[in-house]
DNA sequence: GTGTTTATCGTCAGGCAGACGACTATGATC
DNA sequence: GATCATAGTCGTCTGCCTGACGATAAACAC
């Protein structure tokens, strides 16, 4: 209750960041190699400090704009702008998280589509996206044979909640879209789907669902063939931002 | 991308919370009375610094002690104690939100069955459960004709965005019993569902619903009639934590 | 006993999802 | 150019769940 200016202890307040994309049907996540101590050369979460008179949010998007040169959607600008969702996840402050000092860490989770390449201040041997079952197991090796050491801190929990954030979210928003470029067909959203859930789901009922809520997607006119197979309709999309009923997760 | 630890900016870091409670048919939230400058005497919602060896959980359990004499129910303990659910919110930081200094604040929710009378610190007349309606409105009037000013700092925000968590959650999880003592009645719960949505809910379907859904509830073999009218069977909550298909909440 | 209140069981129609058949329109292959 | 493989799109059917609402049960107040 004591609001004594000297008698509060000292924190460093971070933001990190869990930024997720779909590539070659599969959820990745970006890592970045930590260039110093503590957990120098390991993968860890793109982030950094809170700067004196930034607000959370800024943050967030400027480090967002820093490792990936994305920008994030602003909700107050209604424009489709190809910007990444960005949304506060949640905050992290075990007094043990860091080792060198007092460290809390409000995360947030960004959803972007797929993207050219990632850069880490330029040297993109630094930065990289890797499936998010890769970056959350513990130990192994990854797919290119390199042996993968946990992520630095606690950053594999943040990654876990963050994953787990998507998936849920995707349920009952048409957040999925933010995954997709400015247009897209209903099989492209449903790989969407597919990979973020790590399900198959049925092409028919899920044309059927998605096109049957309104506001979730608008039609552009235009077709492509950029899958192979018969020409699909392109869509944006609408402005629902919320799905009711939700898509329904398989069981299992 | 820098950890010079001499370079990052100095923050104080206190947990808010936001404490729900169900009172005579109406969604009630906790309010403290401001005893020092800024916003001296104007309510706001309970909080205070994390110390310097605290998790941020641990100080949001801490202060819900302090000012209400609840204990939070622990995830890891799966007794029902009759404990606050207590979950973290959202973490407030805009540069300007305290005109002292910079704080960043961790909020938390916190849930909890009808309680005798809040305490803070002893002096019931500064701590007070109002509706939320009351303490959301930017100005006017409270039921006894006191006049009621907006919550102190970005309170209102808060309380606003907790109630929001609170109403969407009860739809998919079984987070409703919190608002219930330890042994309830179907009709009690429905109560909870109808005063915090503030709808009316058909008893008979909203019977078939809970009592159909497995895990949701297991009945204790008592009945009560402390609300009149035919004796009502007792249930404890189930072990199960989220609901699938979900409790629909009605429309408008 | 009569009325009131709350609890609980049942019925019925509409909506939606899962399973899956059928047809369409492309490019690739022979 | 016929055939095939691939994706997209439209329908049908069945079962489950929900909303609307009738009916019965068990207490209390008078």
């Amino acid at each position: 209750m004591s609001y004594d200016p000297s008698a509060y202890p000292p924190f460093a307040v971070t933001v990190d960041l869990v930024v997720l994309t779909v590539r070659r049907h599969a959820l990745c996540g970006l890592a970045v190699r930590r260039g110093e101590p503590p957990f120098q050369g390991r993968w860890a979460l793109p982030g950094g400090f809170v700067r004196a008179d930034e607000d959370l949010s800024q943050a967030a998007a400027r480090e967002l704009a820093e490792e990936t040169g994305l920008r994030a959607h602003d909700p107050a600008v209604p424009v489709q702008d190809n910007g990444a969702h960005l949304e506060q996840l949640a905050t992290y402050g075990d007094p043990k998280r860091d080792p060198r000092m007092r460290v809390v860490s409000v995360a947030h989770l960004a959803l972007a589509p797929d993207l050219p390449a990632p850069r880490a201040g330029g040297d993109a041997s630094n930065a990289r996206w890797a499936p998010v079952e890769e970056l959350l197991q513990q130990a192994g090796f990854a797919r290119d044979g390199d042996p993968v050491a946990p992520l630095a801190f606690d950053h594999t929990q943040i990654l876990s909640d963050g994953v787990e954030r998507a998936r849920s979210k995707i349920e009952y928003s048409s957040l999925a879209t933010a995954f997709c470029p400015t247009e897209f067909t209903v099989g492209e959203l449903r790989r969407v789907y597919e990979a973020v859930w790590g399900v198959a789901l049925d092409p028919r009922n899920f044309h059927r669902k998605v096109t049957g809520t309104p506001g979730f997607l608008v039609p552009t006119g235009g077709t492509t063939t950029r899958q192979g197979g018969r020409p699909a309709q392109l869509f944006r999309a609408g402005g629902a931002t919320l799905l009711n009923p939700p898509m329904l997760r398989p069981e299992v």
